[in-house]
DNA sequence: ATATTTATGTCAGCCATGTTGACATATTTC
DNA sequence: GAAATATGTCAACATGGCTGACATAAATAT
């Protein structure tokens, strides 16, 4: 319920073609339900990492290294598009603390290639799990290829030269997860 | 093209329903595509306001001023959910700098009705301008309907409590801009 | 009419997390 | 052996959250 409000609304999204004359009226829905939404999808976990002392910035790191083992930090910095010295603050912190555990590269003895230890993964997997609740739940109230939907809108959201890059990660992770399906 | 790597992987999103067994899957896709698309969402404003000395917090209060012209500073502190003093740090510069005035409420004397300038509106529209041109970007590559999927989705990621709230305060802008469509 | 509540502003200080710049160390590559 | 690479670290600074305390004006309640 509650959903006719905005969705009647027609649409003047200025995406199919503003053939150049006047400027395009702002998308203004999605412009502000993507605030609200991502505003609502970070703030479970907010909730959790405060216990622990731990920040957004914790959870990031966390996170991909959860899903991504054996990561790189040139990779995380890259991902996460922030310098050295502010990863090297936080993952300090999760090292130190045990939930993060470096290792050396064997081929490139320089690299520290990074991975959760079991605390690491069962508070990374706590944290996806109340995002999951929040996502399943939207999922659960619209229609069978709403999943599909958001993962097309979502993936044509992200800057063109790093899609692909995207994509990969997280079909690479997904077939590390579940070896053979 | 490359939208094909992820799209074509099973839905096994434990949206439908995880009869109580055993912990669901996290839905690794959209966790990480929503941290991805909202980066490079708010990246483009981020440069332009690098240029005038601001920052998202800047940027946030002028959108909703610019977009609901005559909200209380209540109003803004409820939809931004942060304290009136981070509020009032950021508000003190655009209204120093001719960016933001504030008039006092005709019933109540004490309120300060907050409304952009044409400087104001004129930055206002510049970002929406730039985070519309990646919106209908995205849009345009995908069906018709893209619009009214994403929008379903986003407001079913809204806590439900606020829900409401959110669509009320964009329908009712909606109205305004246009007042007899 | 006075007391209380409300809307807003402000001062002071703290914390988390981003930044730049410089430099150190180990290892690989040329 | 020299140069490039991967990483770590020190210092300083900026932004934008936070708490707590307190001030003022206007509305509302007793």
């Amino acid at each position: 319920m509650a959903d006719i409000n905005i969705s009647s609304l027609p649409d003047r999204s200025a995406a199919q073609a503003d053939q150049g004359s006047h400027p395009a009226e702002p998308i203004w829905d999605l412009i502000e339900l993507l605030f609200f939404a991502y505003r609502d999808f970070v703030s479970d976990p907010d909730d959790v990492l405060a216990k622990f002392s731990f920040g957004r910035a914790h959870h990031r790191v966390l996170h991909f290294v959860n899903r991504h083992p054996g990561m790189k930090v040139a990779d995380l910095l890259e991902v996460l598009k922030i310098t050295k010295q502010s990863l090297g603050r936080v993952l300090k912190q999760l090292v130190d603390q045990g939930y993060v555990v470096q290792k050396e590269g064997e081929n490139d003895r320089r690299q520290r290639l990074l991975y959760v230890t079991p605390k690491g993964e069962a508070l990374a997997m706590r944290l996806a799990g109340l995002q999951t609740e929040r996502i399943a739940r939207a999922l659960g109230q619209l229609g069978p290829n709403a999943h599909e939907a958001a993962r097309r809108f979502l993936v044509a959201m992200i800057d063109a030269d790093g899609r692909d890059g995207v994509q990969k990660l997280i079909a690479r992770a997904d077939r590390a997860r579940r070896p053979r399906s």
